[in-house]
DNA sequence: GAATGACTCGTACAGCGTACGATTCAATGT
DNA sequence: ACATTGAATCGTACGCTGTACGAGTCATTC
């Protein structure tokens, strides 16, 4: 479903081969290139989080002034979409897994974009605003195989798929934002139990409280692959 | 799980009774009032989008000083806060439900939900930074119930709940930011038809051309409630 | 009629993204 | 040897943002 608004293209549209490039820096300070940019972009990001990337403060970061960096990359949206399609690489698991075990291939794949995202809190946020790049294709396309091998119909397998994505999408933006410290888990556990007429089943089943995320979404997403393809 | 951050009180921590007021207003501008400003941001918000509520823009829209909003809100963050909330309300569906139609009244409720949200698309991508308010513990507590009433164990029940919030999040944020014209629809596919060497199985399935957006929702909760709550 | 408090708003400021143009330097053509 | 070009950098400036601050306007209460 490619860009809703990707970002306009830098004015260098192929780069030069580069020489090697010895001269005009005074200090050890590394040229600008977009791969700088990206990778320092993406520190920052997981330093300030989504408000805290600042174009001026990213040329900081980079020994150079603030509007050098607009011939690298267009404008601050694409520096957004650059830095989100750095951090949703996915290298199939090295070791060999059984090319049968397509549950097991699943959620591998499944746990490990989420675990990606957690590592970059923001780009959870960002990825469903951002166009669909080819680390995000790869993963749907591995998700479409693998259930096909699995036995879905092919009438049920886009509505597989999206319905991993949304729940994979759903499950990680909903961890990354609610990052809380015990202290406001239990303020929050403390009110509902203050509520506790309004809200009697989610209180007694402290719902709040329930620390194990990683649990819980494996569990969820077990018993939504049972609903997909049914264990024989 | 409460506020993270929930925006500073404003100076008025309850509002005076109200005398009827006269007065002031030169023209036939009504007195500025929270309701106001919430309700003519919620307007804001689905004309221009997030980016499309300034602080300026929303006093001009009242007829007021972009300061004088200040006395009622606190801050911008605020007012994101009472707009998110403001369209999150549910009303139960007034005519009687078969009361062991537990299946069908999740559907409803979730079903709404969505609706709800994609009726003001930005609300989706705000939901999950932002305080659990009570319409959304409403909708909590009702999914609780409904499942507990409908079989599944205590010990299940919190990962269910989840499970479908991660659903209709991802569902509702995904489709409320992939609408896309039917030029970049085809645009993004024939992209991946260009790479089809790369991407068979979702190419042939025509994932990004798939426009029922409503039925693959439908569906696929299905998918999720069976593996959930089987059915007998 | 003085005091209080609710409410409004003009001005000002720091910080933002980025348009524009000047500048520097290496590579190239002659 | 010199001029031209184009890649790359950056200083300055502009318009716009959220909001701090304080002065103003009323209605209500003593």
């Amino acid at each position: 479903m490619a860009a809703k608004r990707s970002g306009a293209e830098s004015k260098q549209s192929r780069r030069t081969v580069a020489s090697p490039r010895q001269g005009p820096e005074p200090r050890g300070e590394a040229p600008l290139s977009l791969e700088r940019i990206v990778a320092s972009a993406v520190e920052l990001l997981d330093a300030e989080g989504l408000d805290g990337l600042k174009m001026r403060r990213l040329a900081d970061r980079l020994g150079a002034g603030a509007m050098s960096l607009y011939w690298h990359v267009g404008n601050k949206e694409a520096v957004f979409d650059l830095a989100l399609d750095a951090v949703l690489e996915y290298r199939r698991s090295p070791e060999i897994v059984a090319p049968q075990d397509w549950r097991g291939e699943i959620i591998h794949m499944l746990e490990d974009w989420r675990a990606g995202m957690l590592r970059h809190p923001w780009s959870a946020s960002l990825l469903p605003r951002r166009a669909l790049g080819p680390n995000i294709l790869s993963r749907l396309e591995l998700l479409g195989k693998t259930l096909s091998k699995a036995g879905v119909a092919d009438a049920d397998l886009n509505v597989a798929i999206w319905s991993l994505w949304n729940y994979v999408i759903g499950a990680t933006i909903t961890r990354a934002n609610f990052e809380l410290s015990d202290d406001d888990r239990a303020a929050a556990q403390q009110r509902l139990t203050d509520l506790s007429q309004h809200y009697p089943t989610i209180e007694r089943s402290r719902l709040l409280l329930d620390n194990d995320w990683d649990g819980a979404f494996r569990k969820g997403l077990d018993f939504l692959l049972d609903g997909l393809a049914p264990r024989e």
